[in-house]
DNA sequence: GTTAGCACTCGACGATCAAGAGTGCTAATA
DNA sequence: TATTAGCACTCTTGATCGTCGAGTGCTAAC
């Protein structure tokens, strides 16, 4: 399985080649563009070998070869060095990134938009996840008779109003000072603890409000673990298709119906917030419509607290070391931002 | 510059077939599947006189003619006949229309769904616009030591926030009183007179609230005036790849890449506010990427006044009939919706 | 005014062909 | 034994060409 040097070498030329040109390559043309100093026809058997070990494929007789997800993983895993982005690179990113903003999903849009911008590729961030914040105020807003607003704002800024019905004795003194107490009670617990406590705060006092209580409750936790593809904002989506993998209209259609629907992103940057990075190469997607593209994640933070994750979706021929760069440069950009935007104590 | 009664049949055969097919119409096709009992030879010669009079088009010498962008204007204005769903469909929408939901946001994503769904199409549903919106409650919550989360909320539920500063010596209890003042003295306004009479409001009391009025003032009109691209959902991008019309890759890339940023689509939105339907047809529509598509749209109320707008994207031989009465059901479902969410007092 | 008839046009489609890129195998070579 | 040169073979790509069919426009007859 591990390969000697001389396959190592050869395989990192194709992967490059290939990354820049989607084109098979042929023995002859890694023979004359690299320095390995060794005739196409012994090339040539090394990649028969490599075809056999499963990191090329062949298109077809006679076309040349291109590299496998296999060889991706590996090329990622061990070949690839991991850049830097020059200083111009980052001024450039920095300057797009410093108009002024003053609501995170403001902030969030607009690093979605870079991230498509300076990679050329699908981009998508996902918002600050509700359940690991902190919650900082609970209002109920009357708006009709019997209906109040419920509006939840949590450490991060991030706020989410629904509507409850209300008890018919319950004026506007009685909502103010209910949401007084929730917010006494709740400050600086977590959305998932409140949500699960809400429903009995009240249990020893008055009875009426349980069941407003009970509405609040799965509200909140509605919002929490709900589908929250509304949280992922996607950017770039047709930037694909300036890439020849997908000039097949079919492939085009197939890929964008499945990130248009953000359900699948949504799951995929969800279990990638454990980790800094991730990369998910072809046909490692569970999404059949993604066999084809690689996805990169990282996360970024508020404070010390990972509470999110952005991602690049590129063809499996992406250039990971670059994209890994972007990535890693722009999540502590937005982590920076975010973290100065709230200005969170420090704990 | 008034057609006959013959070449109007003549041109709505031709009209209905191609909405169907999508294929040039020969002279022979329409002589036998019409009953209008006229050979082929004579309807050449009609369909002769029609293109010269702009209202028919030859994609070249030798294939059948299609109707041109005029054609499709008096087709809309004069000849098609408005259509009612029938009872069947009507429920059909309605049923996809009954899951429950309770934030106005998740109503407009909704609806979006539904209409893209319906009508195969590309949908789009604007959100409550917020400067015709009453304002209910303003509330401050304090979320760091100098910064504080503006909450607004309307009579639609509609809640935006934001961060602004706030003085050094202003403590939670400030800024409850100041949430509590703000809320008494500006409660119905229109969040238009709400933003421009703020600035103003406490000249007469405590200057060390003046910055803070003002910078709240600036976000409310941020939040009214400012690129509201985002109120714009947008459903069924990919329907459009599914018609011959965007069989062209670069077409699709146009189209698509035209709708993404979704600014253009807002404009038209808020144009189309004013009025109950709007058709724009093919080479009416100011954005070169759309000279291929139409647009028609339809307004919904909250009570009685016209709040917001959906509309549907197609191809120019999108089926009018349909579209708008299937608009008309839905712009009454959604107001429906609405105005029960919010139960809003009668004026 | 309508229609039958006919020559003409043009795109779609399929077959054929040459060029070119690349492979795999064999035999010669260092 | 590892490498290389040589060569036959495969397969795609693009160009060319002829055929087919749909459809038109015109003319002359009804």
């Amino acid at each position: 399985m591990d390969l000697d040097e001389r396959k190592l070498q050869i395989l990192q030329a194709i992967i490059d080649d290939y990354i820049l040109t989607a084109a098979p390559i042929g023995s002859r043309t890694i023979s004359k563009r690299t320095d390995i100093g060794l005739s196409s026809a012994t090339i040539r058997n090394e990649m028969s070998d490599l075809e056999e070990l499963g990191f090329l494929e062949q298109p077809h007789t006679s076309a040349g070869r291109i590299p496998s997800d296999k060889a991706y993983r590996l090329y990622v895993n061990n070949i690839m060095k991991k850049t830097k982005l020059t200083p111009d690179e980052c001024s450039a990113i920095s300057k797009l990134f410093s108009r002024r903003v003053d609501a995170v999903e403001d902030v969030i849009r607009q690093t979605a938009w870079v991230l498509s911008n300076v990679t050329h590729y699908t981009s998508m961030v996902l918002a600050p996840q509700l359940k690991s914040v902190k919650l900082k105020h609970i209002q109920l807003v009357p708006i009709s008779e019997r209906k109040a607003l419920v509006v939840i704002v949590t450490n991060t800024g991030i706020t989410r109003d629904s509507i409850v019905h209300i008890p018919a004795d319950m004026d506007a003194y009685h909502l103010e000072r209910l949401s007084r107490m929730l917010t006494a009670h709740f400050a600086n617990m977590r959305l998932e603890e409140a949500s699960r406590s809400m429903e009995h705060f009240f249990s020893e006092e008055v009875n009426s409000y349980r069941g407003l209580l009970k509405s609040m409750s799965e509200v909140l936790n509605q919002r929490i673990s709900g589908s929250q593809a509304r949280s992922v904002e996607l950017s770039g989506a047709t930037n694909m298709l300036n890439y020849p993998e997908y000039s097949d209209l079919d492939k085009a259609r197939a890929f964008l119906s499945a990130i248009e629907t953000k359900d699948y992103l949504f799951n995929m940057l969800a279990n990638a917030s454990k980790l800094e990075f991730t990369v998910t190469i072809g046909s490692e997607n569970e999404s059949m419509d993604m066999k084809d593209c690689s996805v990169v994640t990282a996360t970024y933070k508020i404070g010390e607290d990972p509470i999110g994750s952005m991602g690049v979706i590129g063809p499996t021929r992406m250039n990971y070391a670059k994209v890994l760069a972007i990535l890693g440069f722009m999540g502590n950009s937005l982590s920076e931002m975010l973290t100065n935007l709230i200005e969170e104590e420090k704990r």
